[in-house]
RNA sequence: GGUUCCGUAGCUCAGUUGGACAGAGCAACAGCCUUCUAAGCUGUGGGUCGGGCGUUCGAAUCGCCCCGGAAUCACCA
């Protein structure tokens, strides 16, 4: 049932028989009718005076008849305005289609087949030096809710996520915590409360950056000049030295990863004791997981898992103790890595660090299929780009640093690998993409970024792109604007962030205020009523981000709070949950839905311009897929909500004496709320049932 | 300076391949709860769509120029 599909033929088809000329589907432009004038779409004849050669009135009047005598009982009458033909479209048509739209439980979301596309969408990626703040969270909603409405539109989603943990900015953070960071670790920071670990990491971040000011101005009080000070101030010193020794370490580091994985892939090959004692079953679980990810990325960790798996597994004691004695053995010739101080340091703190981000991502509701570590992803793209040297893709300048040469294609050099062979961002970028398409081998690769990298991600594709790399092509920068305050950018260094875990808590204590006031949730309990809150608040904050345009630039004024009336998150979810209250009363009342039949209703203009809703919500649906826009569902979402209250403030439902028109009320009011929650869902926002 | 993006009501934003007098919310003012949730509904005021020129039957939308803002052009990430 293509409303536009169906006129579009039959105007085709009319204008044939009316002045004998064949037209492309193209030529048909059809609209929504506006408001002031009566009719549901509007076929816009201006295009068609060249072919008919006559007035526009006297066009539209010839394909409106033509119409409306071909399309009986679908377009009910006609009515050409100027140069615009305005059709009635049937009621009966838009209360059948509710019938239909009201059977299906995920109307307007198209699961994704067997052989759907793989897209796969990056999104967070958080630096490991700091808390996540509001930045990030535009970030992390707009991917997660992009997933959400790929997978509506049938493809297969990944959710990834690359953690950003190496590099000079996490050695601030060390470094200014061994300087002054007296052992404080998350667990023991009891002093007023315990601080989260991405937060004890981020304050010695800003930490680090205090004290090195203060060394850069004594450095110039001495005379020196300010780029020379900022290089010489011996903290940044410090932190560089840390770097390099990290990242020494962490290169013995990874030939012990290596040792442990080759002994996990011949374990059950060469090691008759082992082998003998398991279960072959087990064996193939087991080698699932040397298979697997996690073995590729963290052999460590992997041979936790087997560890796990053994304990759990139905052995005796005896055959227990063999193998975890094994297993023991392993692990005991790995024990050279407890000499490695930075890095164990590091890998701790970043334990800390991530247990942080997993609550505030919890909390806000997102999450990941996939997640790959800068610290893996560096080797790769650096392995890549010495071998691009080899085959004179890429260039080395005397001083050994590596460049790609753009300039051909009207943009400049890029460094690839400073002069000392360590990597930069675009190496690491380079490797993940590699390792992305060898796990997923995705039809399209999203990267969710900021608009301030548009120029990487151009970079980006054309560099895999001379490297030969055919899927260069399916990669996809998704880039918004900035979320800015009022006196301009965030900085997180100055500590002038908009903290994300602050931003939830506010958000939620206003809810509840705001529902204490109105007193609506007596009867609750308070885990329930927790949980209300939790919902509305969120979905304030959620809805609010997501209803602007992502190209563009955002204000948040955290001065004044997000509102909670109006074009906003909660005044969608009370509409829900006003529906779900005509429910809840309905079944009080002995009324329960049944059904009705589509040739006795008449519609009034409000039931009609909601089915119209009704019946656009797939397309919306599409066409944010098709633009990436999460924008569009709210905007729609809303539009639906504010249609839905203004029909329910004039027209009584359950009170409704004709028991035809109930039925279809009810009907409608059920179908609509399911719309509301299928399209917050989409973004990412969940509905209470009462509010 | 080069490149890219943005500029719509006092504020925050809609406005799909060009289409009818440019729409919402907030804020302001005036109303509506003995009736399915007033986080709602109704009404009033508020605009040279940054400016100009052009293309077109028709431009907020497309092209060129200018003005204002942002980002980027690092051996930072």
């Amino acid at each position: 049932m293509n409303i536009g599909k169906i006129i579009t033929d039959k105007a085709i088809e009319a204008i044939e028989a009316l002045y004998g000329a064949k037209v492309e589907p193209g030529a048909i432009q059809l609209q929504k009718t506006k408001k002031e004038f009566e009719g549901d779409v509007t076929l816009v004849v201006f295009p068609l005076l060249k072919i008919s050669k006559k007035k526009p009135e006297e066009t539209g009047h010839d394909i409106g008849k033509y119409l409306c005598e071909n399309l009986k009982d679908f377009i009910i009458s006609y009515k050409p305005e100027g140069g615009f033909l305005n059709l009635l479209i049937s009621g009966r048509f838009y209360a059948k289609y509710l019938s239909e739209a009201a059977k299906v439980v995920d109307y307007g979301l198209t699961a994704p087949t067997e052989n759907a596309e793989v897209f796969m969408v990056e999104y967070s990626s958080p630096n490991t030096n700091k808390p996540l703040h509001l930045g990030h969270i535009r970030n992390n909603l707009l991917g997660y809710s992009l997933s959400k409405i790929l997978k509506a539109n049938g493809r297969k989603v990944v959710k990834t996520n690359i953690v950003n943990d190496r590099g000079i900015h996490i050695c601030k953070s060390m470094l200014a915590w061994q300087k002054w960071g007296n052992g404080e670790t998350p667990e023991n920071t009891t002093i007023e409360y315990r601080k989260k670990g991405d937060h004890l990491v981020g304050d010695y971040y800003v930490l680090f950056d205090t004290e090195y000011k203060k060394q850069v101005k004594v450095l110039m009080a001495k005379g020196q000049a300010e780029d020379e000070a900022i290089r010489n101030a011996p903290l940044m010193k410090e932190a560089q030295e840390l770097l390099n020794n990290w990242e020494k370490e962490h290169l013995q580091f990874l030939k012990f990863e290596y040792k442990v994985q080759s002994y996990l892939k011949n374990w059950h090959n060469k090691d008759k004791r082992t082998s003998n004692v398991i279960y072959k079953k087990d064996l193939e679980e087991i080698n699932k997981i040397l298979e697997g990810e996690i073995f590729k990325q963290r052999p460590i960790k992997a041979l936790e898992k087997v560890k796990f798996f053994v304990l759990n597994g139905k052995y005796s004691r005896k055959k227990k103790k063999i193998l975890l004695k094994r297993i023991k053995y392993q692990k005991n010739k790995l024990k050279d890595i407890t000499d490695l101080e930075i890095y164990n340091f590091w890998t701790e703190m970043n334990k800390w660090v991530y247990a942080g981000f997993d609550v505030t991502y919890k909390r806000l509701g997102v999450d990941f299929d996939k997640i790959y570590y800068e610290s893996d992803t560096y080797i790769v793209g650096r392995d890549t780009v010495l071998d691009g040297v080899k085959k004179n893709i890429l260039v080395q300048d005397p001083d050994k640093s590596v460049w790609a040469d753009l300039t051909a294609d009207g943009l400049d050099r890029k460094i690839l690998l400073r002069s000392d062979g360590t990597s930069v961002y675009m190496t690491q970028d380079i490797g993940t993409a590699q390792l992305r398409q060898n796990d997923f081998s995705p039809d399209k690769m999203i990267y969710v970024v900021g608009n301030e990298q548009n120029y990487h991600f151009k970079v980006l594709a054309l560099i895999l792109q001379k490297l030969g790399f055919e899927w260069a092509k399916d990669l996809y920068h998704m880039s918004y604007g900035m979320v800015e305050l009022p006196e301009g950018k965030m900085k997180s260094r100055e500590g002038t962030v908009v903290d994300a875990d602050d931003l939830m808590e506010e958000m939620t204590a206003t809810a509840r205020e705001m529902s204490k006031e109105l007193g609506k949730l007596e009867g609750l309990n308070d885990d329930e009523k927790q949980e209300i809150f939790r919902i509305i608040g969120l979905g304030a904050l959620k809805y609010f981000i997501l209803k602007v345009d992502p190209v563009k630039n955002m204000t948040f004024d955290p001065k004044e709070s997000i509102d909670f009336n109006g074009n906003t998150g909660p005044f969608i979810q009370y509409t829900y949950a006003r529906i779900r209250s005509v429910f809840r009363k309905g079944e009080e009342m002995g009324v329960s839905k049944s059904r009705f039949s589509e040739k006795d209703i008449e519609l009034n203009e409000k039931e009609k311009s909601l089915l119209k809703l009704v019946y656009e919500f797939p397309l919306v649906v599409k066409e944010a897929g098709a633009q990436y826009s999460p924008a569009l569902i709210a905007n729609y979402v809303y539009e639906l909500a504010k249609e839905y209250n203004q029909f329910y403030h004039d027209n009584p439902i359950l009170r409704d004496e004709n028991i035809q028109r109930r039925n279809f009320r009810l009907e409608m009011s059920e179908t609509i709320g399911k719309i509301i929650k299928n399209g917050m869902m989409l973004l990412g926002i969940e509905v209470p049932e009462r509010m």
